[in-house]
RNA sequence: GGCCCAUUCGUCUAUCGGUUAGGACGCAAGAUUUUCAUUCUUGAAAGAGGGGUUCGACUCCCCUAUGGGCUACCA
């Protein structure tokens, strides 16, 4: 182990919303960076001009700081190895290479693209390489004379990384081990475009993280073919004294059926993929997100921490400062994980759960306000305190607490039938004179009276209760009918039970 | 097709050669609750197959099978 300091990035590319797979990478890298006292960098690889998508870099900033997830540089906060937007970087490209080019690790290729489906049509698994470049057209068969002229008079061209076959290349990955592979079914890659004038991925990937000192590449198993590209990178350009540590990691599949989680199946399964909702701004096509989806970021963080990694014992519940100290690399799993959305429920009432009735209090006044209620903080805090352990989500507390805030209108059929017998009505009007009595419209004070005037009458306590639900609820459901009452209020309370009498 | 990675209950996973293979989600049953939920208890549920190595393999090695990824002038 290195003495160095730890530098870590997550390094996206802007071409839509942020994959919740992405954001898993993003955390990882980001307990490892805290873990270890480093630097947590945001870098935006917008190699690819055409598959820009505008809005993606802002999408992707808010949904880390919607989830807490913080950097020290970046895009967005800048920092001492600026700029952190690869499109911003081309000259910084260049001069690596035409480094390679004059070190002959790299040459200049003229084939087109039609050209090259021309060849892979005509032969089977063809392949860029030592077996091959020597019939195409590029620097290594023309001319130095040709290769200028051709270059000056405007041909388009890119540069091709030249890899010198049947060398073993090894990859020490952090998750996986050992990797080993031969040069030789390695293909020369394009290092330098031609339609944009940029470099790939792979150049400006290694080049960044050079010059930006990363000391550690925590990224998705996708990446790990090309991970020997890489390591031959930094061998030719004589960066293998200071090449960062590769962890792969395993890759969050499909919840059902086979294959990479995708935002469609979030679509057919009905739960998000996507941290924030993101309007497509070409379709106009909306996904939705977890936070609009009513999940608390606490839980989305705990959830996905626990998707690749565990602490080894028991504990499943973390705060970010306990996920900070326990994580570790070594403790990722190596295979895949199916994305399990209804554990992702569980989390998230879990963790309403452990929020104060005041901080649900903040989320759910929005709530209530879309439905045309206006109330105090203190009354709904109250409420919250006696509904939301039967709550998974913010916006389900609507359903669970509605009666507080407006008097049935209709009332279950089924529990009618069930709960409002022949002397119901009576009863009731007696217990409205009981209630009248009262002063102290506490829950305990209300219990013991309407409860004693139950015992002594020899009434069958279901029934009156049940019914007096009936009349508060509409249907038989909610929490205790005296802490409805007191919250109620006496003449509310009153008022209902009137109005059940005489609407059924 | 080629290359790489992986493989413990339906799902996420613990186990780093000797365990009645543990936990959680989900599911089922029961209890509590005047309602509906919550909660609690209990239960069903797993080492892909075949070879080795070893006194002893879920654990180490090999093969097969299966799953996944990559194979672009995309990242």
């Amino acid at each position: 182990m290195s003495s160095k300091k730890v530098r870590v990035r997550f390094a996206p590319s802007p071409t839509g919303p942020l994959h919740i797979g992405g954001v898993r990478t993003a955390l990882y890298n980001y307990l490892f960076a805290q873990k270890h006292g480093g630097d947590f960098i945001l870098r935006i690889e917008d190699t690819d001009s055409q598959r820009f998508v505008p809005g993606a870099e802002e999408y992707i900033v808010k949904a880390f700081d919607w989830l807490g997830i913080k950097f020290d540089e970046g895009v967005h906060l800048g920092g001492t190895h600026a700029p952190y937007r690869q499109s911003e970087r081309k000259n910084i490209y260049k001069k690596y290479i035409d480094q390679l080019l004059s070190a002959k690790l790299a040459y200049i290729a003229f084939d087109t693209p039609e050209q090259l489906d021309a060849k892979r049509n005509e032969i089977p698994n063809f392949q860029y390489d030592a077996s091959t470049r020597m019939q195409m057209t590029n620097s290594l068969v023309l001319s130095e004379e040709e290769t200028l002229s051709l270059i000056d008079s405007g041909k388009q061209y890119v540069v091709r990384i030249k890899i010198e076959p049947g060398q073993d290349i090894i990859v020490n990955d952090l998750i996986r081990g050992e990797v080993r592979i031969n040069s030789s079914i390695l293909d020369d890659k394009v290092l330098y475009k031609s339609a944009d004038q940029l470099p790939t991925y792979h150049l400006a990937n290694i080049v960044d993280d050079h010059l930006m000192e990363i000391t550690h590449v925590i990224r998705g198993e996708e990446w790990l073919p090309s991970a020997p590209l890489h390591v031959l990178l930094y061998q030719y350009f004589g960066w293998t004294e200071t090449m960062p540590q590769f962890a792969h990691l395993p890759l969050l599949l499909k919840p059902e059926g086979n294959g990479k989680l995708s935002k469609r199946d979030g679509d057919r399964l009905g739960f998000p993929v996507f941290p924030l909702q993101w309007t497509d701004p070409s379709s106009g096509d909306i996904s939705s997100g977890y936070r609009e989806n009513g999940y608390l970021p606490e839980a989305v963080v705990n959830f996905l921490a626990l998707l690749g990694w565990n602490p080894g014992n028991d504990q499943e519940i973390f705060s970010m400062e306990e996920l900070i100290t326990l994580f570790s690399l070594e403790r990722c799993s190596k295979s895949g994980a199916k994305f399990d959305y209804k554990k992702g429920i569980w989390f998230n009432h879990q963790y309403i759960q452990q929020k104060t009735n005041g901080e649900i209090a903040e989320l759910f006044i929005p709530v209530l306000k879309e439905n045309g209620i206006t109330s105090d903080f203190e009354k709904t805090s109250k409420i919250i305190g006696l509904v939301k352990e039967r709550v998974d989500f913010v916006k389900d507390l609507w359903n669970q607490s509605s009666f507080f805030f407006v008097a049935p209108e209709v009332y279950d059929e089924k529990t009618v039938a069930k709960r409002w017998k022949p002397e119901t009505p009576a009863q009731l009007t007696e217990l409205i004179s009981i209630l009248e009595t009262i002063d102290d419209f506490s829950s305990h004070n209300t219990e013991e009276i309407v409860k004693n005037w139950i015992t002594d009458k020899e009434y069958h306590l279901g029934n009156i209760m049940n019914a007096f639900r009936l009349a508060l609820v509409g249907e038989s459901k909610g929490p205790h009918i005296f802490d409805i009452t007191e919250i109620l209020g006496k003449e509310e309370t009153i008022s209902r039970i009137r109005k059940a009498i005489d609407t059924i």
